[in-house]
DNA sequence: GAAAGAATCTTTACAGTGATAAGTTTGGTG
DNA sequence: CACCAAACTTATCACTGTAAAGATTCTTTC
């Protein structure tokens, strides 16, 4: 009697749907890019109606905002290993070359998490802590490299400005506003930037 | 015989539609938000029908793109403007405060420029002009900075440099990734941000 | 000034989107 | 086994970008 639809489904409940869709999303994010990415295409790549995404999910927005929090986990966690056994020296060198190269290797997901879908909207809690520990994970290597405590005010102040400064070299990258050289190598690009700022700041 | 729409039009082809059209974006924009500015809505205010606006526009990204031209070239003004009569020193400062200022005041708009609407496609050569010439602004302003020549590699090095670290600024406040302390103003800021460099490349 | 042609605008239509409502199937629990 | 709650499906809506084809007006040419 089964004159449900034809898409071959062994499970027909698969009781983690929550997790496949996610996965099928991230599969699907860089191919299709961060704005293009449908709940129905998704829900179609799965194998199941698109209204059933809407029972582990609020909206399109909580999906994808799921996607940019497990982007900033990531990100947090290359930090945290590219940082493992660097010198003190080197930290902000490091750290900004894998925040850069992170963002090159994953654009559709590096502009989705700093895109303007959660810019309003405040809910989606766990994108709101996942973002938040990867900040302290640069706040932890800025504080080393300075020697400092991590909660001191010259700390929060030099993180911000690291993180604005890659953030925004590795924005005007991906949106193609600033186009490197295709002979040099994303590290020759970061330290050129890197260099460039301590020019404006030698005189 | 007019059988046609109920719209009041008093002068059927209006001739100049197209730049009717731009500023009736331009008014919604910062209302509506960067991404769901949509050409039927444009087309209703100036009291038309959605599909006379192809006949001025290719499609919807090449209004927004025009739309993204003129908040360049805007922007090209503002800091032409405000450097204008800046002592050597402060160009620096007083160009970063001039850019984090626009983009505050035109958060829609800014995000349309630096959006992801135009990363994949190369047309809309306007834009692409504009952004273009809005960097040689900036470069300018870094030159005279520096005392060097515009076309120095220092000088490219140091304007990008500055404009990533400004840019990313603007684009982590306006995407309330970042949220500056109410008390605090916007030019604070920027200063703070830029100390935290200074102090970065002070060890 | 009239007729032809070009420009401009409208109606209609289609496919794809996010989202809701109401019904159906399934797995688990008493 | 019966029932219930969870998971899923089938409509359906309002909205989007965009194309095709027809209508209206402006402009140019004779």
């Amino acid at each position: 009697m089964k004159k449900a639809s034809e898409r071959k489904r062994n499970t027909y409940h698969v009781g983690n749907l929550r997790v496949l869709l996610l996965s099928a999303a991230r599969e699907m994010l860089e191919e299709v890019g961060p704005t293009k990415l449908s709940v129905r295409a998704v829900s179609d790549k799965v194998g199941v109606s698109c209204t059933a995404a809407y029972h582990h999910f609020a909206n399109r927005t909580e999906l994808v905002g799921c996607l940019a929090a497990k982007g900033f986990d990531e990100l947090a966690t290359v930090l945290a290993e590219q940082d493992r056994g660097t010198p003190k020296e080197e930290k902000i060198r490091t750290a900004s070359l894998a925040y850069f190269s992170f963002a090159r290797k994953n654009p559709a997901l590096y502009q989705l998490m700093f895109g303007p879908e959660f810019s309003d909207s405040e809910m989606i809690s766990e994108l709101q802590s996942s973002r938040r520990e990867a900040f302290g994970e640069l706040k932890r290597i800025v504080a080393e490299y300075l020697d400092k405590d991590a909660q001191t005010a010259e700390v929060r102040g030099a993180a911000l400005a690291g993180w604005s400064h890659t953030h925004g070299l590795a924005s005007l990258v991906i949106h193609n506003v600033v186009r490197p050289p295709a002979e040099i190598t994303d590290e020759r690009f970061v330290d050129m930037s890197l260099e460039g700022f301590r020019s404006i700041f030698a005189g």
